[in-house]
DNA sequence: AACATTGTTTATGTGTGATGAACGACACCA
DNA sequence: TGGTGTCGTTCATCACACATAAACAATGTT
């Protein structure tokens, strides 16, 4: 007749809770929440998507906007510059982002559509460099982190083994970007594996309805290290130069740097 | 007899303690650490640098690690890739940076030599871009954030009043990075009115010893909006070259895409 | 002008971040 | 092999600062 009124909330899934600062996590969450935003958010509207109070969200924007890590224009808030300033010193060490990032350039020249490097962290993608063609108007939206629902992700998955991927769909879940999204695991699993089979994965309306997509795995004895895709929209990439030439593109250029790693 | 034996903390400095996070300032002031070390740092040493216990910087690197903000090789960190892709979603929307870039990456190609893009941020410099050639092996070093001794915050400096400038140099003082670093303010408010009278600012060793590099001030009806550099050693920029070409190839380049702005 | 919705501030207790010290893991050298 | 120094990790403790709800102010909307 009861467990009275309260819930009982369970933090115990991290254990490790002594060893981490939970208000740098929320903090962090913040962020996320922002990059995920196609827009900019106000104080409430982000406490709702963190299910957090408004006061909380309140102090923790406040907190990132005086560092520089959230913009703030009127009451709207977004992700700010002194991101950029630190992830350029991220990845200026890093030897997978120096070596196929001038390739990367030439690709974009060549197809003259947005192309970018997508690596995975956790079950998640990361855009380690994203680039469009210098005349491009509109702008680039970006990646869904989910890799199960976008080319670059898939490909990676593809590369990886079989169990990964089910501790990553584990963690993440397989949300339904659109009614294209693969969200059934064994239909995902077969499209990984002819993924495989050809090395080339691709992207027709599953994270976004317009959004077309092809990429090609990063691997090394084994283990893959991230994807490179080019992106457009569906008008632009369609039937050869869609199905065959850019995948043909795409392959050559990264056997180009694979030795070079 | 009392206010009893504790210590008035007075952290009234910073009167808004109450609508800031402090656990999430201190992480960042870890992540800025290292950004500023020019290699990865252990526990102790980035405990040292921010002057705090080493279970404290310990617990904050454990829980960046965790959200793959910073990078841990062995017991080494640095920052992580997850900023990378923050970074580029923070400066996709970005004006500025949608303008620019297209002109830097060919501002580059052209003189075969580093560029980049800076704005400033309560008085200190922030990296929006950077690009090298392509067949540049080095690995880039980042500019310092202090705009007093690197040609981009030179250049933002100069456009800005006075008293602006006074201000900045009251928060962030006047490092002397090498022994040319102008650390005297008269010296350099005359360094800065020769500056805004050319339009054109140098950096001679003024950061890092062997660095030089060219820089020109984005300004758009009286106000600055960032800087546009070139840099490179002070073997390869030099004479003519350095004194004249790049000058003009920059305010050329700067004056091109200002009227997209 | 009444209302709804947002951002900001305040007051409160309780969880938790900061801390120093103890512990363990290594490397180096005698 | 043992000793010494340095490093990362864990532990125990306590003040206090985070999270929270509720009140307040500032918007925008009808």
């Amino acid at each position: 007749m009861f467990m009275s009124t309260s819930v009982l909330l369970v933090y115990m899934s991290e254990p490790d809770s002594q060893r981490t600062v939970n208000a740098t996590q929320t903090s962090v969450s913040v962020l996320e929440a922002l990059a995920e935003a196609d827009d900019t958010v106000g104080v409430t509207e982000l406490a709702n998507r963190l299910s957090i109070p408004k006061s909380t969200a309140y102090k923790h924007l406040n907190t990132l906007y005086e560092v520089g890590f959230v913009n703030k224009t009127g009451r709207k808030y977004e992700l700010g510059l002194r991101l950029a300033d630190l992830g350029e010193r991220a990845r200026a060490t890093d030897p997978l982002y120096r070596t196929a990032r001038p390739h990367i350039d030439q690709l974009v020249s060549v197809t003259d559509q947005p192309a970018g490097l997508v690596i995975e962290h956790e079950g998640l993608a990361v855009d380690l460099y994203r680039t469009t063609p210098a005349r491009q108007i509109q702008v680039q939206l970006p990646n869904s982190r989910y890799l199960h629902c976008s080319a670059p992700g898939k490909a990676i998955l593809a590369s990886l083994s079989s169990e990964r991927v089910m501790e990553i769909l584990d963690e993440t879940g397989l949300p339904q970007k659109t009614d294209r999204t693969l969200s059934d695991r064994s239909a995902l699993r077969e499209k990984l594996d002819r993924i495989d089979e050809r090395g080339i994965a691709f992207e027709r309306g599953e994270q976004r309805p317009s959004r077309r997509a092809v990429a090609v795995p990063i691997t090394q004895n084994g283990s893959v290290l991230g994807a490179v895709y080019v992106a457009g929209t569906s008008d632009r990439l369609k039937s050869k130069r869609f199905e065959e030439d850019l995948p043909g593109i795409l392959i050559s250029t990264v056997k180009r740097f694979l030795p070079d790693l």
